[in-house]
RNA sequence: GGGAGCGUUCCCGAGCGGCCAAAGGGGGCAGACUGUAAAUCUGUUGUCACUGACUUCGGUGGUCCGAAUCCACCCGCUCCCA
């Protein structure tokens, strides 16, 4: 094991911890064996978010200091939907659905940790959860579970006020048996996760010692969240994908370079593998100083979720845009087809709409109203404003809309 | 099974049979101020062929010149009793 500093230290240093049990014990674990863990995904998305970003980041921490990952697909679980911490009832998935989804992440997260030669491991619950006896799982594992416990768990707080089905109740004993499984069938002994998932992880680790005397641990890790408490990772269009035909490469840079100054620290140490030292530079920095860690935090990411390539181009494109008001290749654009134009015109409503800059035709309007559209240097100050095809044929026809938003125009 | 309610636009939530595309708040978007930050102030926030038309208030039918508002049934949810 070539880890200098204990894994464990630095999950703290770098407030990625939030609550773990024994954590002498598991400390000590940590830094002698070779150990093997799980982290849970259940597949609601096909694609990976940011918060499951944080999750395969810890998994990769603890792959590169010698431990083995196990990284649970919930095919069973995504069945049910996991109600901690959420007000509403998930939208009950498919099936198909969810064997799809499972396809997808599994793709993503090869990316994140190294699956070659056994090294992590992708375990799915179906295997087991699919054809439970309901009366053998009842008596095996019910008798371990309180439900006076249980409902006074923070996680169902939120829904004992709207309403909890048995369906959902159900969730953490499944999870727990989870744990179970993996701890008799693959001696998985750790169970981490976001801090959400305490409740659950807890039922796991209690389950094992009531039911075989076993010892295992769990560990969570904090949500990310702003400095004001609101979930990270999601913007007004939704999640903040992994998938770059989800949220392309350079609006996932966008995401994190218009991060809050408040967060920009936090979200290096936590999001990123920079040596904690270096980001110690960054704490220092006040104002538009800033500026710098947020651009730094922002490439780091995309070149971990996207490569190298993407990362780089991404920071180009900002950097053009912002910096020197020019042009690049790599900036978002929009091709226009000849379908597009009408009598060899088209206006800047229908551009607008066709970049997806503007929902409908009212908003685009309203954008124009309000002198939130630039094109070409200029503001568009007429409903009316047209462009003819000639416009894009002499030179790069650029669309500002808003303060940070633009688009580049060619013709098919 | 019995009883009482509820279901409104992205979210919460108000809504007299006509003056309702529907109050208010949140969120979003744009403008000012800035550092591609935050806070603040202003405007805006169903769609389109936009001084007019069209579609929307859980679903389906009905009453009426006219319904988000009344009636019937259905679906979903909450609460009390069993």
């Amino acid at each position: 094991m070539v880890n200098k500093m204990s894994l464990f230290k630095e999950f703290i240093d770098r407030g990625l911890l939030a609550q773990c049990t024994d954590p002498e014990t598991l400390e000590k674990l940590l830094d002698s064996e070779r150990v093997t863990f799980y982290i849970g995904f259940d597949p609601t998305a096909d694609s990976l978010h940011v918060g499951h970003f944080l999750q395969l980041k810890i998994m990769a921490h603890m792959q590169r200091a010698g431990h083995r990952p196990i990284a649970l697909l919930g095919g069973g679980t995504g069945m049910i939907g996991d109600p901690s911490g959420k007000s509403d009832m998930r939208r009950m998935l498919s099936k198909e659905t969810i064997a799809h989804n499972i396809e997808c992440f599994k793709q993503q997260m090869s990316r994140f940790i190294d699956i070659s030669e056994g090294k992590a491991l992708f375990v799915n619950n179906a295997e087991w959860l699919y054809n439970l006896n309901y009366i053998d799982f009842l008596r095996d594992i019910g008798p371990y579970f309180s439900v006076n416990r249980m409902l006074a768990a923070e996680c169902y707080k939120a829904r004992l006020e709207t309403g909890l089905t048995f369906l959902e109740f159900n969730y953490m004993l499944l999870q727990s048996y989870d744990f179970y499984r993996l701890y008799n069938d693959y001696n998985c002994k750790v169970q981490l996760g976001g801090d959400d998932q305490w409740s659950n992880i807890i039922g796991g680790v209690e389950l094992i010692r009531r039911k075989d005397g076993g010892e295992a641990y769990g560990m969570t890790f904090k949500l990310l969240t702003t400095s004001e408490g609101k979930k990270m990772g999601k913007t007004e269009k939704g999640a903040v994908w992994l998938d770059k035909e989800k949220t392309p490469p350079y609006d996932f840079f966008q995401y994190w370079r218009n991060i809050a100054d408040a967060d920009v620290i936090n979200c290096l140490k936590m999001l990123t593998f920079l040596p904690l030292d270096e980001i110690a530079k960054y704490e220092s920095l006040r104002g538009s100083e800033l500026n710098a860690a947020k651009e730094l935090l922002a490439f780091e990411l995309t070149r971990l979720v996207h490569g190298e390539d993407e990362a780089q181009k991404a920071l180009d494109a900002a950097r053009a845009i912002f910096a020197d008001g020019g042009i690049s290749d790599d900036m978002p654009t929009c091709t226009l087809t000849a379908g597009d134009f009408a009598d060899g015109k088209i206006s800047v409503i229908d551009m607008l709409v066709a970049a997806k800059l503007a929902p409908s035709k009212g908003e685009a309007r309203r954008l124009i109203q309000q002198g939130g559209v630039i094109v070409c240097d200029e503001k568009v100050t007429s409903l009316d404003a047209a462009l003819t095809a000639d416009d894009f044929v002499s030179r790069d026809v650029i669309v500002k809309k808003g303060k940070k938003t633009f688009m580049r125009y060619t013709l098919a």
